[in-house]
DNA sequence: TGTACATCAGTGAACGCGCGTTCACTGATGTAC
DNA sequence: TGTACATCAGTGAACGCGCGTTCACTGATGTAC
């Protein structure tokens, strides 16, 4: 072969990389093909080896930045911990390295079938991962308990919130107030 | 004149009210000015008589439609009545009619700086109206309180949530339980 | 009252532009014999 | 080992299309005299 194998996984997962950071930056329709590939070292001829098309792409991106979070923020299951770093002016100012749902979530519900799926398997996720141990441990397909949901949507509303109110001193004020209702 | 006094204005509101709702339903870039305008009984050449280009609309959409909101939803101040008309499944299956925090916020702060500096005074706004009469009446400007800024995120996020999961008893389930959270 | 002209919201053709997507081609490396 | 051909990720020109915006024009109603 021209490449080695693995070559395709491999420049596939770039573009994949560089489509979740810029899409959680500009907006699910602020980045075009070309500059998605720019970003990912190719031109953007080279992106139908890769991609069905655009959509397939986002849907893999939107994937890809809820893991992320998935295995960084939730890396461990202490709620201060967790708090700490979902809800920190850190995040509120980087939303390329943040929450999907925090940075896209408004949009999610209006996407095409494919990625509008995507964003289904993500909030479900996201309750998932925001439930305590222990009813975790009960089932993995049980529903959500209060406590569970209100802090999920807490955390979300409060990133939203933080971002839009564009005075540091109130988001850090929303972000402070969030820490300390999903840590009660 | 050729048409009655104040007919710019009755017109101008017009297109402003289509694009509330049509901004919404497809986002702050699923609508073109050709398709606002005919929405709103016109063509697109009319659109430069009422607005100095796009933003201007979108701005003035964003207003209109959180006005909308703070004399419909929080028409009275009893946080049961809010959490009856904003959670709930009415509002997450026709966002053209609610919320533009929970429709478009994620899009807000990426918006160039009119229209983002609209979501900003939007966002200060449903703080100040989720906030408690007596803690309203201490003083209009003052910080708000954990408890209405939690109440607040909880909000925007349940909705968010409950349009994601695509699912309408878990969409239900996320509502209750944000009601639950709001009214103790 | 009648005629000439001014006003201006609205029309629709046209503009340049960037988009998603297609496609003929390239060129490095593989295989066949 | 040498030559001919196959493979296929990547290139870059080109496509049709819809966008935001501009502009010459229309036509209903106003004012001037």
């Amino acid at each position: 072969m021209r490449y080695e194998p693995g070559h395709n996984d491999v420049v596939r997962a770039r573009i994949i990389a560089a489509a979740a950071r810029a899409l959680r930056l500009h907006g699910l329709d602020g980045v075009s093909i070309p500059t998605l590939m720019k970003d990912a070292g190719l031109t953007h001829g080279a992106f139908y080896v890769h991609f069905k098309n655009r959509d397939e792409l986002v849907e893999a991106a939107v994937m890809s930045a809820a893991n992320d979070t998935a295995t960084g923020v939730f890396a461990d299951h202490d709620l201060a911990g967790v708090g700490a770093r979902y809800l920190s002016l850190a995040h509120v100012r980087h939303p390329e390295h943040g929450c999907v749902l925090a940075a896209l979530g408004t949009d999610g519900a209006r996407q095409p079938s494919r990625v509008r799926s995507a964003f289904a398997t993500v909030a479900g996720g996201f309750l998932r991962l925001t439930g305590d141990a222990a009813h975790r441990a009960r089932s993995r397909s049980a529903t959500p308990s209060d406590e569970t949901i209100v802090r999920a949507a807490t955390m979300i509303g409060a990133v939203i919130l933080a971002r839009l109110v564009a005075d540091d001193v109130l988001a850090e004020r929303i972000l402070a107030a969030a820490r300390r209702s999903i840590a009660a």
